[in-house]
DNA sequence: TTTCAACTCCCCCAAAATGGCGAGGGGACG
DNA sequence: CGTCCCCTCGCCATTTTGGGGGAGTTGAAA
């Protein structure tokens, strides 16, 4: 078993395309006998990526609703650090609840191992791994195999980031100094005039700041330049 | 070795106390023969608690000059998911080599070893290993105790935040779900007027939320709310 | 040497956000 | 049955913002 999944790797490693990593991700179907495997991401500019196994039905429905942000799975990952169990997660509150169902419905399995993975600039994704089983027959599975599984999170992320590359997009432009300290301050809750103050400058100076960070951001107002600041790791309050 | 790692695990789930937990970090440098270990958190409310051996002094010197906030290390690690190895760092920048000059200075070794660690509700927390070698003899340290350190790391999280439950601490207020809507539409850049009519509620109405999780979150403004649910995990924007 | 990015300052005015007042209906829980 | 929280709505005065001008220094890079 273990030479299959560094042969994995090691095709993993030739792909330079979205539809080669698609595919490779099906193939996991195979080599471990379960039913789905998701890997998904949101990049620095939130835009989100996914390869999996779902039916499509079931991936439209979820972006249409806008599960992922109700969606346990994501909401439990997202601050963690180690991989989780999905009985280990919240599943109570009533939208919760139904979402599940839905979820059941659409073919998605009552087990579910997902394992969270951060790269630069905020960077987030989700390797999940999804069975329709019994709890014991699940906890050996997991137990045998979060080695393999971490190993392949890894991977599968770090190929999924140098496709994206590849693609078109806006460099992510660095905040001078001075706009990481305004943004730092508004975002602790100070106003213009007290951020002003705390750095020694003029309002109006500190004005020009924002300004630029919320053109280098792309973002709409000063409350979302702070935000997407956040995001993608460049400050932190 | 192997045994004394787990005597010493053994040993913290005994503690009770930051007093006990700071003298078992201290122990740390014996039973490793290196130089310093830290372990330092921020947690949900944003307040930082540290265990660590380098000198007050320096200590001191750098909550003063909130050195955190140009700290690579705390940087580096604060979006991600792996250890990193100080070399991996961006050391560039006037500021980060002055800070760098000071650290030498006040004793902190050349080499460094991070794990970052994630926690509920935004917990986030650094454990660092640090030591003045050569490359050569850092690459085998860390390479023989890489398996050891996530141990440690995570059990000494697990013990701190066990440690700090107990003391009084305001409960981490939840936020009803239309607190959430408004506070994620608001962290996506949304005027009031547009997120008002996203939501089909009146503008007025739409206030009402902001001021109720701005006092639920202790947030002074709507900036403010929406950094500290980000940071707190309750939001993703 | 020129150019460019970062940093600093000033005025004016319209638009948006905020703070404080008050009000009612629905659902959960003791 | 009362209490408490969640959801919903309105008005008015004040404060904070955003967007439009224009201008000077410094220091690093081309």
């Amino acid at each position: 078993m273990q030479s299959r999944i560094v042969a994995f790797i090691e095709r993993l490693q030739q792909v330079t395309t979205f539809e080669g990593f698609q595919s490779l991700i099906e193939e996991l179907q195979g080599l471990y006998q379960v039913e789905h495997f998701v890997y998904h991401s949101i990049n620095s500019a939130g835009e989100p990526y996914a390869a999996l196994t779902y039916s499509l039905d079931w991936v439209d429905h979820y972006l249409d609703r806008d599960f992922g942000r109700i969606d346990p799975v994501v909401l439990g990952c997202y601050q963690r650090f180690h991989p989780v169990d999905w009985k280990q997660l919240d599943w109570s509150g009533k939208a919760v609840k139904s979402f599940l169902l839905e979820a059941t419905d659409a073919g998605v399995g009552n087990q579910g191992f997902s394992i969270p993975i951060r790269g630069p600039n905020g960077q987030f994704a989700l390797f999940t791994v999804n069975h329709r089983c019994s709890d014991q027959e699940w906890a050996t599975f997991t137990n045998a195999h979060v080695q393999d599984l971490l190993l392949i999170a890894h991977y599968l992320n770090q190929k999924a980031l140098e496709i994206e590359r590849g693609t078109d997009k806006l460099p992510d432009q660095p905040l001078s100094p001075r706009e990481l300290d305004v943004l730092t301050l508004i975002g602790m809750g100070k106003s213009r005039g007290h951020a002003a103050d705390s750095l020694s400058i003029s309002e109006h100076t500190l004005r020009v700041y924002i300004e630029s960070a919320r053109f280098k951001l792309g973002a709409a107002n000063t409350t979302h330049a702070v935000a997407l600041a956040m995001a993608r790791g460049k400050i932190i309050v």
